[in-house]
DNA sequence: ATGTATAATTAACACTGTTAATATATTTTG
DNA sequence: CAAAATATATTAACAGTGTTAATTATACAT
């Protein structure tokens, strides 16, 4: 029956919904399955019709947190030009995100969970995606080469997975402000060519 | 009594070996009140007579370790003289460090424990601390200003940082070998000045 | 309307960290 | 040296966790 599968999916959706609801509020550590039950007005084993475990549920988020930030980082450097400034605000853009939403980095980049090669290179990927056309643009425009582009890429990306992880994981430094300070030094330093 | 005192560091002694042992062996994900006491000979609560809670134990840790990977890297390269390749050196050795002992890694990067900033700040700018007397050389060598020092020891800290972050908690890249292509060619880009 | 398939719930299990009450050593005192 | 007092270690219990089995409620087809 179609009925079936629908109404499966509205099953699912109601707590795929309350899962994203909880990390993007209270965050990772306060995800359990009888609080996502609850909030998903159900019963906790309720959760186990629908998915396999818990662990599966939250693996669904991540895609929507991904699709979640590309559109958040888009929204606010569409406006922009092609160039190396934009490739520095697509950059503090990104990091915005993941400030704004900790409980979100910690599921992409953090938690462990069911190793998914797809989902975790494309996760691991986000800010090169993003980048992409300006890379594209600074090639074409012989601002450096393309293997230096690919290189350069991949030290943005570390550096800006470097300052994430010490800011929200380890409060290093200790202020938004100190942090802003520091990204803004970094981002020149490697986007200077 | 200095007997008590003697005694119960000795005690307490027992349990973080024990916690230790596990986190270098079968890893944080491992760790338990019940199986850190077994492996030290006792039973679960007399844990609690000489530590606060189980995050208290754990939190002693971190100093061992982090004198431990300083050794662990001093002994790697200390006989290799002052300059760009040893940073280079340095780097990959705390690196190789961390990929030897996930757990430690976990422990000092990616846990959320009671916030201490000392240790924090001590954990996060480790590599800094490692490399400072080649940082030092290579400025009075006038190889680069005492500024951009500062910049490029961030930045490779930040690099390092997130390479272990994609490695350890992501396998991207999936393998060994590519891990130390994609980490040369990022340590010749930092260190090229 | 009744029987059957399906979905949701409660009860239970094996874990986790932590605390209170109990049992065992150890030390101090008569 | 024996008894009382103190200190230490252990078991039992509680409130959590994820997960599964058994049970109840619901929807659907005959």
């Amino acid at each position: 029956m179609d009925n079936k599968k629908i109404q499966e999916e509205r099953m699912k959706c109601y707590f795929i919904q309350a899962t994203k609801e909880i990390l993007k509020g209270e965050g990772l550590k306060c995800i359990s399955v009888r609080n996502i039950a609850q909030r998903a007005g159900y019963s906790y084993a309720t959760l186990y019709n629908y998915f396999k475990d818990v662990k599966d549920l939250i693996f669904l988020c991540i895609h929507d947190f991904q699709v979640e930030c590309e559109e958040f980082v888009k929204q606010e450097t569409a406006s922009l030009p092609e160039g190396i400034e934009t490739l520095k605000a697509i950059s503090k853009s990104y990091m915005k995100y993941f400030i704004q939403y900790t409980g979100v980095y910690e599921l992409l980049f953090i938690e462990r969970i069911n190793e998914n090669k797809q989902i975790t290179e494309s996760v691991c990927t986000l800010l090169d995606k993003l980048c992409q056309n300006n890379w594209d643009y600074c090639v074409k425009e012989q601002l450096l080469s393309q293997e230096a582009s690919e290189a350069t890429k991949i030290q943005l990306r570390n550096a800006v997975s470097g300052l994430l992880l010490f800011y929200i994981n380890r409060k290093y430094p200790n202020s938004y402000k100190d942090l802003t300070v520091l990204t803004e030094i970094q981002l020149n330093k490697i986007l200077s060519f």
